[in-house]
DNA sequence: CCGAAGATTGCCT
DNA sequence: GGCAATCTTCGGG
């Protein structure tokens, strides 16, 4: 399947709240068009973020480097780099000047398996094909999404990235809600979206912190230990 | 300048 | 279920 038979998402559709947004984006389909292919999946599972508003969010503290893309236009990708290997993507919300944003957590590989599949087990053994894009940071490995696509526009007609649909009905009785996931800060917020009974939902994991690297105390040679050069 | 935590994942016990 | 990997970003000193 690789025609698209969906049209495109105009970018009107981005410029409310992203809790308002984030329901309506679940069966729409997003698609990096790359060099080595292209990869689609249809979003099954999201989060929204309410910028300054929001004490989870990346832009509660205001505009920073990092956070820009969330204070511009709507409809444009917000790529953010995290733990220091993976990449995540938000779709950015409401008009320039405010930030709000919808992470997309989860999706399902609809064209691309094959390339998404040699994407995310580069470095590692076969991936099932519900784990392709099951988590915020395996969909962009999977689509191939890295730094590179920051500030993307995702409503303009010939971007590498861009988003269409939706490609799948779901209607209200079809979305669950509940708590975000893996966050410290108003963490009781039930703007999780997902499309229930999907498999391809990643888990829900509560945020846990983790203990401070020990630090390396300064360590004097071992007595009797066998020195390797 | 330095330290600490992070919108995660995968491998280990 | 626990924890290491790995490095960017931000806030505090």
């Amino acid at each position: 399947m690789g025609g698209a038979l969906t049209a495109p998402v105009p970018r009107g559709f981005f410029g409310r709240p992203a809790q308002e947004v984030a329901p309506g984006l679940l069966g729409c389909v997003l698609s990096h068009h790359a060099p080595d292919g292209t990869v689609a999946v249809l979003i099954t599972e999201v989060e929204a973020y309410a910028g300054m508003a929001d004490a989870a969010s990346h832009a509660f503290r205001g505009r920073t480097a990092r956070t820009a893309v969330m204070f511009g236009d709507p409809g444009h990708a917000y790529v953010y780099f995290t733990y220091g290997m993976h990449f995540c993507v938000n779709l950015v919300c409401l008009p320039a000047g405010t930030a709000s944003a919808v992470l997309l957590r989860a999706g399902r590989v609809i064209e691309g398996a094959t390339l998404a599949a040699r994407r995310r087990s580069a470095a590692g053994r076969g991936v099932g094909e519900r784990d392709l894009a099951r988590g915020p940071a395996r969909l962009c490995q999977a689509l191939g999404i890295g730094r590179s696509l920051n500030g993307a526009d995702v409503c303009a007609p010939g971007s590498p990235l861009r988003i269409s649909g939706p490609a799948l009905a779901v209607t209200a009785a079809d979305v669950r809600r509940g708590p975000r996931v893996g966050i410290s800060q108003a963490a009781e917020v039930p703007w999780r979206f997902w499309i229930a009974g999907d498999p391809t939902v990643s888990p829900y994991r509560a945020h846990v912190p983790r203990r401070a690297a020990a630090k390396a105390v300064s360590a004097p040679a071992r007595d009797g230990g066998t020195m390797q050069p």
